[in-house]
DNA sequence: GTCGTCTATTCATAGACGAA
DNA sequence: TTCGTCTATGAATAGACGAC
């Protein structure tokens, strides 16, 4: 009689499927760097399909233990970013500025001065967009284009690389924002082709993420998702 | 007999469980928003259980379209955001911004005018800070305590907030750090007291939601987790 | 070491209601 | 309107491997 144990065959069903964890820090180092990994993942495509689905706008910036920082925007995560930092609205700024201050006589005019330094860092700002643009770039690994880092890389490696993604990835972040508006618009199928880039950058459409499950490609969230690595220290 | 289609029993069973969706823009406005409130939640409890598990520092920023602002940080939210703003790296500043420049002859001094730049305004900042923090408090609504927001109020009823919370998110803020380690370093249940505050935040330990799945109650995700709405606009 | 794959499970959540 | 609850499912993922 075939024996479930027996040698030959059934050499699989070793898994014993989905275990529950408690959520706490995992102390194995593989295993925390291996669900660290998975859940990034996970993570970035909840907060895609909550873009989306309610068409929210969303930043996310996760800073591993180690060096690498991952960060996921959705339209554009400077944009985001920015107006959390100058404040939830902007529009008819003085207007409702003097409506504050005539409404909270006691309170400090923090928001005035607020708006005045961002509006003198408005320019800075866009010089450091810039270089946060050439910074979200794929080094060549195998995994999704925005999960890599560049920290593999050597410093004159990096220096060419750097050249040529300042323009690199413009065509990136205005390609992959069309892709992104056709996404969320309709369920249009086909990977879109966006050739003309460095190799292993060719994003397929989100639609196949649906269709094939089993099949984890490269694919795109959305624009503005990308990583970056030290570049050589810059604080 | 008792048909299954009794009148008097089983009028239940009405709901045929989850359905599939197509990841694309929720028309209906009222399920687009239930859609948007549920997701927040589970993508701010995602990133949570990313944190504990693997020790990564993550901060997410949600713009609703209307004009809430939700936010997630851990430890810190400024901190994360600022780090990223000023780069990934901040130890030994000068010696690796001389590294770079002369490794990357042909690259502008982005980094070093990034860096004044960015001494320059951490004392506004830390102003900022302060505000930012007033603002991060629950406005007595059910919801969990940091999922609320402050547009329910009249401008009146603000200002004695706004000088109550003040004080109280400061004690807020470290009592909920002091939660989160405790935490993330062992399995402790028992809600935590943090009593002294307002009413309705009563938030309790994130064991709870293991232990007890049917129950979402109030909760924390870690610290720093919070809401503003538009406090009179203050762009 | 890092990743993708494979399963069996656990977890998240769409839709339907009811209460505030 | 806005949430919390309930249930049945759709999805995410822990652990074990294999390939690079």
């Amino acid at each position: 009689m075939e024996i479930n144990g027996s040698i030959i065959g059934m050499m699989k069903k070793t898994t014993q499927g989905r275990k529950k964890i408690e959520i706490k820090k995992i102390e194995n180092l593989s295993n925390r760097q291996v669900t660290f990994s998975k859940r990034r993942g996970g993570l970035f495509k909840k907060a895609s399909e909550l873009c989306i689905l309610s068409g929210a706008e969303i930043a996310i910036i996760v800073h591993s233990l180690g060096k690498r920082v991952f960060t996921f925007g959705h339209p554009n995560i400077d944009s985001i970013i920015e107006r959390f930092l100058n404040g939830s609205s902007r529009n008819s700024e003085s207007n409702s500025q003097a409506l504050v201050e005539n409404n909270f006589p006691n309170m400090p005019d923090y928001n005035r001065h607020y708006s005045h330094i961002s509006r003198e860092l408005e320019v800075e700002k866009k010089r450091k967009e810039a270089i946060d643009e050439a910074k979200r770039v794929d080094d060549g690994s195998d995994g999704f284009w925005w999960d890599a880092a560049v920290d593999g890389l050597e410093l004159d490696e990096l220096e060419l690389y750097m050249t040529k993604l300042e323009e690199l990835m413009k065509n990136v972040n205005i390609k992959a924002n069309d892709l992104m508006l056709l996404h969320s618009s309709s369920s249009l199928a086909a990977g879109a082709p966006m050739t003309g880039f460095n190799p292993t950058i060719e994003p397929c459409s989100f639609d196949d993420i649906l269709v094939n499950q089993n099949h984890i490609g490269n694919y795109d969230y959305g624009n503005c998702i990308a990583p970056f690595g030290d570049f050589g220290q810059h604080g």
